[in-house]
DNA sequence: CATGTCACG
DNA sequence: ACGTACGTGACATGA
């Protein structure tokens, strides 16, 4: 959202590519050709819907090209998503990583030109006869690249159609999203960072009291020879690396005998919130637009799910007041309204789906409180007389079947004995079979044909599912379970905002999509329009898929992010 | 750059 | 006996 053009490199053939600069400036630059004109004459080509282009991650390509004034259509592949739907696994799907595993093709490195470190300077500062090679070479390789992967993902009609359909029109969806931004209350934030910053030098204060000596709150290394060599506190966990564990759930545990932890606790808490989010969220506005512009990768997850980064808005705070007010802070133009459309339960419906266990299916059918049915199947008590523990304990039964669990994870979930656990599993599986029909057949199929697949057919490889080492093994029949449920419930919400997308602009100019948390969507609607944005949101959201389970939304308006909720 | 921790679905 | 619920990204520390 800031970076400027300096020129455009193209390719037509294999071996043709070529450079046009611009925008270069360095003592001795040679004149070049004028900008805009350069622009008016691509005009007519990169606006032209006909003229099939292919990009490496084009989405960027058609951030910067909106900043000035060119709508780049006709983006019929993107050789970053070939490489993803063709096997998401893969640990990179950027440019060098991709002609080094398909073509065997060694790239110029951006480092190679532009320098690494402080010592970098900006692509405008690099000759022209260095920029000119490593530019007309990121053409030719995206050509050369797509010409290798696409015969690839053709002969693979299912993905080929799920590359086609879903990720390829989703690129501009997410173009857009990201130009459009968010609206932040900065003052908001400042105060409440200042706000965290006078309590958590209070409990600063205190801890250091406690300890009797000061240390510091952000260093887990500290904290840990204070807390278990200085202090003799109990070690009930280490971390991976074999040092005695500081992490939330021991100082919880701790909490209950001596006071320290509860300081620490509630000082990570705050500084959290103010280091990740309230001192950083009004660093990210824009000058240009006043708002906030993150970007959402396509090609990161292996399940099919988005991510977010700089800034992340998917992982916003929403589980205590402190970090709600965060939230608060997510407002929106004037005349406007925030809206916010999730998906109800989805990878539990998914799962009914899949399964096609009838048990489950029924309770979505009749629209029960799902947690509630689990609990009166396995607990055998009437729906009525369900206790608040045995829903608590049937809500982390069915997260914990999402997840693979073992009886060992549900018992430490609830802090039960593992038999426990291991009977609540047992009781689950006879009150719905077809769920543990799923998990078997799941766990075969990965076995057997090394992937699974999402209802439209998304591939997710499952690596490791035939290891020797049993730890591993396990990770990856974990893995196998729920990436069927996380990806399916990935391409719905990516159907629907494509849904979306065409209505808004098709007839609603005075709706902005701006932001895609998984399995929620939140919009800026002008307010006289609420009521009519409320029904066909929904209406685009629970319309994109026939499950054998109904896709349920929730709507809610505020005048900001948690309100809406 | 690895590590530990913690924010979200 | 192994070592433990799936998927992410960002921060501060400390080498």
């Amino acid at each position: 959202m800031t970076a400027e053009l300096v020129g455009i490199s193209f390719a037509d053939t294999v071996g043709s590519g070529a450079y046009v600069p611009f925008g270069h400036v360095y003592p001795g630059a040679p004149q070049q050709l004028d900008r805009e004109l350069v622009l008016n004459k691509l005009k007519p080509l990169l606006e032209d819907s006909h003229q099939i282009k292919v990009g490496q991650n084009p989405k960027y390509d058609m951030i910067i090209f909106a900043r000035y004034g060119v709508d780049l259509v006709g983006v019929g592949y993107d050789t970053m998503l070939e490489s993803y739907v063709f096997n998401s696994t893969a640990s990179r799907h950027d440019m060098d990583s991709l002609a080094l595993k398909y073509l065997g093709y060694k790239t110029l490195k951006y480092e190679d030109v532009a320098g690494k470190g402080k010592g970098q300077i900006n692509f405008s500062e690099v000759d022209i006869a260095q920029a000119a090679p490593y530019a007309a070479e990121d053409a030719d390789v995206t050509l050369r690249l797509h010409d290798y992967l696409w015969p690839k993902l053709k002969q693979l009609p299912t993905l080929q159609r799920l590359f086609q359909e879903i990720e390829m029109p989703l690129v501009s969806v997410l173009a857009t999203m990201q130009r459009t931004g968010v609206k932040i209350d900065a003052d908001m934030l400042r105060r409440q960072s200042g706000e965290l910053g006078q309590r958590m030098l209070e409990l600063e204060q205190e801890a250091h009291d406690v300890a009797g000596q000061p240390f510091n709150l952000d260093s887990p290394k500290q904290i840990q020879e204070i807390l278990y060599q200085k202090l003799g506190l109990p070690v009930l966990k280490k971390t991976p690396k074999g040092q005695p564990s500081t992490a939330e759930d021991v100082l919880q545990e701790l909490a209950e005998d001596y006071s320290l932890p509860r300081l620490i606790l509630d000082y990570r808490s705050m500084s959290k919130l103010r280091s990740t989010y309230t001192d950083k969220l009004p660093e990210m506005i824009n000058a240009d637009t006043g708002r906030v512009h993150t970007s959402y990768h396509q090609a990161v997850a292996a399940t099919g799910r988005l991510s977010s980064s700089d800034p992340n808005l998917q992982n916003i705070p929403v589980r205590t007041a402190e970090g709600r007010r965060i939230r608060q802070a997510f407002i929106c133009d004037q005349g406007f309204t925030v809206l916010s459309a999730d998906y109800s339960q989805i990878e539990l419906r998914i799962m009914a789906h899949l399964s096609g266990d009838a048990g489950l299916q029924q309770a979505f059918a009749r629209g029960a409180d799902v947690h509630r049915a689990t609990a009166a199947e396995v607990f055998d008590v009437e729906l009525d007389a369900v206790t608040d523990e045995q829903r608590r304990n049937a809500k982390a039964i069915n997260f914990g079947l999402i997840y693979g669990m073992s009886a060992f994870g549900l018992g430490r979930q609830l802090k039960i004995d593992r038999t426990t656990a291991q009977e609540y599993v047992n009781l689950y599986f006879t009150r719905y079979p077809g769920v543990k029909d799923f998990m078997d057949r799941t766990r075969a199929q990965a076995r057997e044909q090394g992937f699974v697949e999402t209802v439209f057919g998304r591939r997710l490889y499952a690596q490791d599912i035939n290891a020797s080492n049993h730890a591993r093994r396990q990770y990856a029949e974990r893995a196998a379970i729920n990436a069927p449920m996380q990806g399916t419930a990935a391409d719905l919400i990516k159907l629907a905002m494509l849904a979306v997308h065409d209505w808004i602009n098709h007839s609603a100019d005075d709706v902005k999509m701006v932001m895609q948390v998984h399995d929620e969507l939140v919009f800026e609607v002008a307010e006289t329009d609420v009521d009519s944005a409320t029904d066909n949101i929904r209406r685009c959201m629970s319309g994109v898929a026939e499950l054998s389970v109904p896709l349920v939304v929730d709507v809610g308006v505020g005048r900001n992010w948690d309100e809406a909720h």
